[in-house]
DNA sequence: TTAGTGACTGCAT
DNA sequence: CATGCAGCCACTA
């Protein structure tokens, strides 16, 4: 895979997760960290945000929290599109609404950046 | 440049 | 299992 030259979190982390298969789900944190900034969950949250906002064209809905269910913390409305897009794609959720991660979550073979340990 | 913010996390209660 | 809380971090005003 020929990944672009993206050289802001922002821009890795909207690419990172233009990636994500269909039906398959990631982790804030898990982004984070394939961008090279592990420990930035919480603003891969923000920029997802943001990206509605901006109008981005991405699969947002792919990404949910480190305890396999889709954030709340945000404005309900959100979470049950978030909901019913996930089931779609035929993601499926438990009595809790937890998703299955050994067999939804997407875990790409290829490294996409390495930790950045400054910037 | 600085302070405030939140779609996060992991650990402790 | 449910809360609470203190780090963590890029983005914004």
């Amino acid at each position: 895979m020929t990944k672009p030259d993206l050289e802001t979190f922002s821009d890795r982390v909207y690419y990172i997760v233009s990636q994500v298969p269909f039906g398959h789900v990631v982790t804030y944190g898990q982004v984070a960290v394939m961008a090279g900034h592990a420990g930035a969950a919480r603003a891969v949250g923000n920029l997802m945000k943001n990206s509605i906002s901006a109008g981005l064209e991405i699969p947002w809905q792919r990404v949910i929290n480190a305890q396999a269910r889709i954030s709340f913390r945000g404005d309900m409305h959100r979470a049950d599109a978030q909901l019913a897009l996930l089931r779609q794609e035929g993601v499926e959720f438990n009595q809790a609404l937890k998703i299955d991660m050994d067999t939804f979550q997407w875990l790409p073979d290829d490294v996409f950046w390495e930790a950045d340990d400054h910037s």
